[in-house]
DNA sequence: CGGAAGATGGTACTGAGTACCGTCGAATCG
DNA sequence: CGATTCGACGGTACTCAGTACCATCTTCCG
């Protein structure tokens, strides 16, 4: 049990130094002594200080894109809101080691940096994934595609995030309901490729807003459930 | 003329150079010398390599603060739509230099995540600013604010993108319209700070479309106009 | 036992970024 | 006009991340 995987102990030395000393301040040799190997191990485990903090995001980029890959779901973004929860579930079965590494992110702006670009991996393969879906070429379509893959992930962060603060008990359920609110907001119809034959439907209500205001979005409404 | 402001030198040195040879063979002494000064003096004028290529994002974001603490607008939204029309004249101004570093982002992972850490600043003093402004504590606002937040941004990175890829003749059209597109996304109710005493209206319209599916939004629409 | 593959450790190097110091020139003041 | 001061500059030396290379040691297998 002296060596129980050299990887391991190198990124428990690295995150008690960084908890203790700060990321900054602690070299790549400080961790490596901690875990009583050599610099040169180090490096051959983990691809750079940065690299002990953020393991795993490759290996979540290419979960994500099977999942898409082998998805059946009815829309583009329903499949997307579907895969995004695998991140969600990736950062809660980490538990406090997330909210560790969430308060370094918070203190260094490097780390930050690389998180959020990371993040907008996940975004870039949802905005791909949507707009190949919805096959089609047009200015507007890829518009939508890039809202909806922003809103997806906009949506999981918020949750994410929350959770990582401790503002919130039960994830799941919450992103559950931010996955429902973007639906929401994209009009049914934007997600088909193609118009499914439904059945016409005729909606009434009040609203204390001016008609003025509300008539973008209902034009929308219409125009997406009868053309496109 | 010797002297055209050495700051300026060192830009179109590194500029040069990147292009000749790449951004990671050139080296920060390579720059300095064909700028004809010393090492020192380029991290005098920049921070760092990659400041070069990125001169003025901080002053943008002061720009954009600013811009957001004086503007009169009907709701945060609009206000943020505004604000975000800042950054893509800035770029539009720049013309060929944006183009050329958008060659360079597209090739060199470590400057691509750079602009998006960048982009994620604005992003986040959107949110900041569209949750301030609603006055909103609420779980649910704050989850508004930041898929409001991540659309302006989404649509403003898509134009600008297609702009850099020569891919559009009249940017400034197309931002208008990517924000109308936005705007339409998000039911104006939820954008009101606190509900005007407006006129109630009633509407009603078809669509082909399942009620199952469009419930979600209209329920969102209904509680957004009568409540909050 | 012998050899091959893989993991390890050490050394040396490149290059970014920082700290410090001495110099030069220009503006300013007596 | 001469002295001073201030700011820009250049150079040196340092730290540290990341890479390349090599020597060693273990383990496993024939």
């Amino acid at each position: 049990m002296s060596k129980p995987a050299a990887r391991t102990r190198l990124a428990d030395a690295a995150f008690a130094l960084f908890d203790e000393f700060g990321y900054e301040q602690t070299t790549v040799d400080d961790i490596a002594e901690r875990a009583g190997v050599g610099r040169t191990t180090f490096f051959r485990h983990y691809r750079s200080k940065e690299d002990v903090i953020f393991p795993d995001h490759d290996r979540l980029l290419v979960l994500i894109r099977e999942r898409l890959a082998t998805s059946s779901h009815s829309t583009a973004l329903v499949a997307v809101s579907d895969a995004v929860r695998l991140v969600l579930l990736h950062y809660l079965d980490e538990g406090d080691l997330a909210r560790r590494r969430y308060a370094l992110t918070s203190k260094v702006a490097a780390l930050r940096d690389r998180e959020i670009a990371s993040v907008a991996r996940y975004q870039r393969l949802f905005r791909e994934f949507i707009a190949e879906w919805m096959g089609d070429p047009t200015e507007s379509a890829s518009l939508r595609a890039e809202l909806m893959a922003a809103a997806v992930v906009a949506a999981h962060n918020h949750v994410l995030r929350r959770w990582l603060r401790g503002e919130s008990s039960d994830p799941i359920a919450e992103v559950d309901d931010a996955m429902r609110e973007v639906l929401a907001l994209f009009p049914a119809s934007q997600s088909f490729g193609e118009t499914g034959g439904g059945g016409t439907t005729v909606v009434a209500f009040r609203t204390e807003q001016d008609l003025e205001v509300l008539l973008p979005s209902l034009r929308r409404l219409i125009e997406g459930g009868a053309e496109q």
